[in-house]
RNA sequence: UGGGGCGUCGCCAAGCGGCAAGGCAGCGGGUUUUGAUCCCGCCAUUCGGAGGUUCGAAUCCUCCCGCCCCAGCCA
């Protein structure tokens, strides 16, 4: 992770902690609720959090705030935990539950209560919604609020226990019903809920909101810095508020920054769960999705997203930030990493007369790393080429295979174009070219340079790979805007062809990325791919100066 | 019309009173057995606007304009 550390706020602000003395150990956390796959705007926060702890010789904890049963599972909290491993990140001991403090929370409603700063209200959620007045009006105070303590511990030990139906009370804290700030009008701290929990089964049927339950989490946890994104700001009154009426181990701090927003993306757990369930997408890991899983399926490489979020910068500021962004991230670690390897996705035969026989030719692994090695590949008298890679004639800027002109194989020889074969409808079908007379690896004797080079696959060692085409999900730029997905979604996101490829790709690993030369990056499917099936998902394509057509 | 934020190049983003970093995109040119990579150059006399303070302001003050968030017993 050696990307060079930019200045930001969050950066200068724990600095200045450190200087001060305000704070000794930076602890940091990741909190997310496991009701959904993590996406790349989660990527920022991991980054975000997990970074500023290593860059301070701190520790980042991973904390399911799990204070809601209703939409959260096991399933999440497994691929979370490897999303996060997968990115690069270990976290500080045991993963945290919020759920563990459970009893402390309680234990400290039960101290706010004792103190006469909460209340257990039977307003209905409708008659909440009205007393709690409008953006610019006032609300009204509950005709419960003044309760006495003992009939509200009595209520709240009787919630606890079960004894009232889900929804019918709530444990209030009692602050300001007339603040300009909504989240101060007396907030709901419990709700009742008799469901069963995936960490704790059924020993609560009251839950804590997340305002009652996250700064207590980080109190507990020694967290230093509570770093969340912009719309928890207006909750920070709530969260020093907590912090300062309960006895709580520690006093952390909440800071917030700007999430991440992608154009051509839509990162919302809420929509992206629609596109899982309307069948847009095969499934959360869907190489389409702005998930983690999904990018990784993908082929981006986990230090091509941990290098876009730093490059990305951190800040307080709303804004979109371009795809390209991302892509270029992945092209340059592609670029250094994956090692290159030659296919023809739409083949055209190509006969070599003056050639007999069948060569083994070693060829670099990586223009400028010699250290990747070399592979063998062979080389026939048929080779495949690219269709496009050839024309009948062409004008000078076309730097491929032209009948009469020749082209150099990359990494075997300079071949000159002669005549090609068509058929009824006048498609061309095969080319019959020659063999320059030359040394390999030189130019040919004559001096001759040929304009282009051309990859190729020898036809008769050739195997068959199926190449998942992928780009954008969405056709437009601001996807989240649309009324519904079906109108903005790119229809040809995905497009299946077969391809030939060299055969030293069946021994490819799954998850390995390769550079086919000049089509792109490639991935072997995660799941799909097998030696006997070969699947490569293509992640992105080279960057293109010239257009895909001449 | 209440409260909280944010406005620096097409997109991100440094800058914190001393005279506008960087990345992405784009545009030129060079190298090249990937029209890739790499390399070189260009790309804000100007920081939402208007006033003011100061020798000096993107940075301080005032007013104005624009955008985002908040009325879940979601997080």
């Amino acid at each position: 992770m050696s990307t060079d550390l930019r200045s930001n706020f969050l950066r200068t602000q724990i600095q200045s902690d450190l200087d001060s003395g305000t704070v000794t150990n930076v602890v940091t956390r990741f909190p997310p609720e496991p009701n959904g796959f993590l996406h790349i705007g989660h990527a920022k926060s991991i980054t975000v959090n997990f970074g500023l702890a290593e860059q301070f010789g701190g520790v980042c904890n991973l904390r399911f705030d799990d204070t809601n049963p209703e939409k959260e599972s096991q399933i999440f909290i497994d691929a979370i935990r490897q999303d996060v491993q997968w990115l690069g990140y270990q976290w500080h001991g045991d993963v945290r539950y919020a759920s563990s403090y459970f009893q402390q929370f309680y234990d400290w409603a039960h101290h706010l209560i004792e103190e006469g700063l909460a209340y257990v209200c039977d307003l209905s959620a409708d008659q909440a919604r009205e007393t709690r007045g409008s953006l610019t009006a006032p609300g009204t105070n509950s005709p419960f609020r003044d309760r006495s303590i003992e009939e509200n511990r009595t209520l709240f030990t009787a919630m606890r226990d079960g004894e009232f139906e889900d929804g019918s009370r709530v444990l209030r804290a009692k602050i300001d019903m007339a603040s300009p700030n909504i989240n101060m009008r007396d907030p709901i701290l419990y709700r009742i809920r008799a469901l069963p929990h995936h960490q704790t089964g059924d020993d609560w049927p009251i839950y804590p909101t997340y305002d009652f339950a996250h700064g207590q989490e980080d109190a507990i946890e020694g967290v230093s810095h509570s770093i969340c994104t912009l719309e928890f700001e207006d909750h920070r009154p709530l969260y020093d508020w907590f912090i300062e009426h309960l006895p709580v181990p520690s006093k952390p701090r909440q800071f917030e920054f700007a999430r991440l927003n992608l154009n051509y993306t839509v990162t919302s757990k809420r929509k992206l769960k629609g596109l899982v369930d309307d069948g847009s997408v095969a499934g959360w890991d869907d190489p389409r999705m702005p998930t983690i899983a999904g990018l990784r399926r993908r082929g981006y490489p986990a230090a091509a997203i941990r290098h876009f979020c730093e490059e990305v910068g951190t800040s307080r500021s709303d804004g979109v930030v371009d795809v390209a962004m991302l892509e270029s991230a992945v092209r340059n670690e592609l670029n250094q990493k994956a090692p290159r390897a030659m296919a023809v996705i739409d083949p055209l035969k190509v006969v070599i007369d003056n050639f007999e026989g069948s060569e083994t030719l070693e060829l670099a692994n990586h223009p400028s790393e010699a250290s990747m090695g070399t592979r063998s590949v062979n080389f026939s008298k048929e080779i495949w080429i690219e269709r496009e890679d050839f024309r009948e004639e062409a004008n000078k800027k076309f730097k491929r295979l032209v009948l009469g002109k020749r082209v150099r194989l990359r990494g075997a020889y300079v071949i000159e174009a002669e005549r090609c074969e068509k058929d009824d409808a006048g498609e061309v079908i095969a080319v019959h070219a020659c063999l320059v007379p030359q040394q390999l690896g030189e130019d040919p004797d004559d001096g001759v340079k040929p304009k282009g080079v051309i990859h190729w696959v020898a036809t008769d060692t050739a195997v068959v790979a199926e190449i998942r085409e992928y780009d954008r999900l969405f056709a437009d730029a601001d996807p989240a805007k649309a009324d519904d997905f079906a109108s903005v979604l790119n229809p040809n996101s995905l497009v299946v062809k077969q391809a030939y490829a060299e055969a030293s790709l069946v021994a490819a690993d799954n998850e390995s990325s390769f550079q086919f030369e000049r089509l792109g990056y490639f991935v072997a499917d995660r799941v799909d791919h097998t030696s006997e099936h070969l699947v490569f998902n293509k992640i992105i394509g080279l960057r293109d100066s010239w257009g895909s057509h001449g």
